[in-house]
DNA sequence: ACCGGTAGCTAAACCGCGTTAGTTCCGCCT
DNA sequence: AGGCGGAACTAACGCGGTTTAGCTACCGGT
């Protein structure tokens, strides 16, 4: 069986009997053609199944209707957290609205990313970008107004003309922890982060010192220290940190992944959790619930942060211009992992 | 600062002193153009950071240099596998080898994503489309054959003229675990399997079957049950299990996820792993080696299946013909969670 | 000296849409 | 009756490439 023929707006003309810019003004909702008509040649359209061109549509309307996301991720720490799957699947209800297409790629640096968007930018393939991971010293931003390109970034980060941002807020997510786990009497609390050179990455460690010198906590036993995110890292984080002469008696760790690779860690040690050592998790996922004990989470809806990523960046699309947006408070979900603090030990 | 504007092969064909025709030539390796002027044009457009416009291309050369990728799963299912984030980079390592893009889509549902094939197709979106999830009575191949659209099943299932399949072993995976815990002395094995319409559940089902006939298993005892691969339904399936009265030695689960929330659920009861119930993992991940003891699991290299599909695709782009794929075999890698059956109990 | 063939190039058409500049027709006003 | 304006529609162009059909100059053969 041949191929079948995509319809174009020609075949839609001949058969309602008229031209095709007419065909392009009754289906685009231009003026220029009577009630009658439009509705005669949408019934054409929708009986032939017809669809632009998006490579037509974009040649001369300037829109591909598509938008890009990059992972700059070593595939070593890829494909362990839930983060992104479901932001992606936020991103594109949002997107779905519109019929926009999502180009999603994972590449292995900050260097590819940025070459993909100049290739992106010059072979049109998309309108705008949703830029994840923003870093302290991020060349993207600026990048990105230079080749006038939409952008929202994902995370934080300055506005500008064509450029918003959506962020979580970091600071009062650590500051419900903190208070959580002071709450419960604990006094040397370790924050095993993630990467380094994100912005949230700094957001959380900073105010965790913050938090820690507010409270009149010791900023040496009170601190953080960075991983990769990935489960070796966080295990072996939790290792060193357990060998101190006075280990923490509560430990928060950046992702889903590296908390139960540390509450593991602490009970092939025989150190009871929670109570010897406490355990949160920031960001919860299944994992965090088929534990023992199951772990104290920071929730996020992070389907609806995507969601609100996208609907920004097509607010951009429309024309609007950049701003900052904050996304909904996330929640402390408190579960066995954390409990009082020892006395004797602190 | 105004946008920078995108060069067109016109701004090539005016520096380099020739007619456009002859950059499109020259740029794309065909005859009718000297050496020379092949070189100065490559020279210059390589100056002027020249891509061609995908619009552009697309619009006369009938070639998106996209490729789709639709995951129909409900939400809830979703973002906690490994599986399709290292599916999804082995795809890309191998696209970008052709500087093709990936139009990536999560939808809920198998009508959407065949809706959304059609409207990939009419709209000229992609050239060829990845198709994950094979089902048994699957409407997908025959809609893509119908648009005439290249695809590869990823998963299984049969080829055609414009759609070939690459498939795991699921067999002889199957096989291979069986073998293990027969060989440790387990005779009452069961498989928690994943959602039932899907060919590679239906495959591991049938295998285990056929291994349980060919040694004497009581087919009662050594059985699958179906999931729709959560944590939840893993853990209560397990329970389910653990109540019977002969409850199984053995329970092997069609994910990771499933596996973990398994064996939370054994050590829950008090029930001992590997001592009463041995567990197996289909699919090894680091979740697989942060519990206690560690999963036994079924390791796949999940990119470089990604890979070979992503390559399978390209070559149906190039006007070769479908056919059927087969991956590497996957490898039982043994750990502490399964071991000798418990003698008193089988 | 003449002719045919080919290498190297240009002009022009085309892909499917959006858009702008006409064109026709009709009703209304003076 | 003539002019005028707007509604409804069509013709033609451009977007940035690819491709086909020419066109010219040169080269070798007889």
């Amino acid at each position: 069986m041949p191929t079948a023929r995509r319809p174009t707006i020609r075949d839609i003309a001949r058969r309602a009997g008229v031209s095709e810019s007419a065909v392009s003004f009754a289906l685009n909702g231009r003026p220029g053609v009577s009630e009658g008509t439009r509705e005669r040649v949408r019934r054409v359209a929708e009986q032939l199944g017809w669809h632009p061109s998006s490579a037509a549509r974009a040649l001369s309307g300037e829109r591909t209707g598509a938008v890009g996301l990059v992972l700059a991720r070593p595939a070593s720490t890829l494909g362990v957290e839930s983060f992104f799957l479901q932001l992606v699947s936020g991103v594109q209800e949002a997107l779905s609205t519109r019929r926009a297409a999502l180009l999603f790629q994972v590449v292995e640096s900050l260097d590819t990313e940025c070459e993909l968007y100049r290739r992106w930018w010059a072979e049109r393939r998309v309108d705008g970008v949703l830029v994840v991971d923003p870093r302290s010293e991020d060349p993207r931003p600026a990048l990105l107004g230079e080749l006038g390109l939409p952008a929202v970034v994902v995370g934080g980060g300055e506005a500008g003309e064509r450029l918003s941002s959506v962020s979580a807020d970091d600071t009062s997510a650590m500051a419900s922890i903190i208070d959580h786990l002071h709450g419960l009497g604990h006094r040397r609390i370790v924050h095993v982060a993630g990467l380094p050179g994100f912005v949230h990455t700094e957001r959380r460690v900073s105010c965790l010192r913050a938090e820690a010198a507010a409270r009149g906590l010791d900023p040496h036993r009170t601190r953080s220290v960075t991983t990769d995110y990935s489960d070796s890292e966080g295990a072996e984080a939790t290792r060193l940190l357990l060998d101190e002469p006075d280990p923490p008696t509560a430990i928060v760790y950046d992702n889903d992944v590296m908390a139960v690779a540390g509450l593991a860690t602490a009970q092939e040690r025989s150190v009871a959790v929670p109570a010897e050592l406490s355990v949160v998790a920031w960001d919860d996922s299944p994992l965090c619930r088929v534990t023992h004990p199951r772990l104290t989470a920071l929730v996020r809806d992070t389907a609806a942060f995507g969601r609100l990523a996208a609907r920004e960046l097509l607010r951009l699309l429309d024309g609007e211009s950049g701003r900052a947006v904050a996304s909904a408070l996330p929640r402390l979900e408190p579960r066995e992992s954390t409990g009082e603090a020892n006395r004797a030990a602190s």
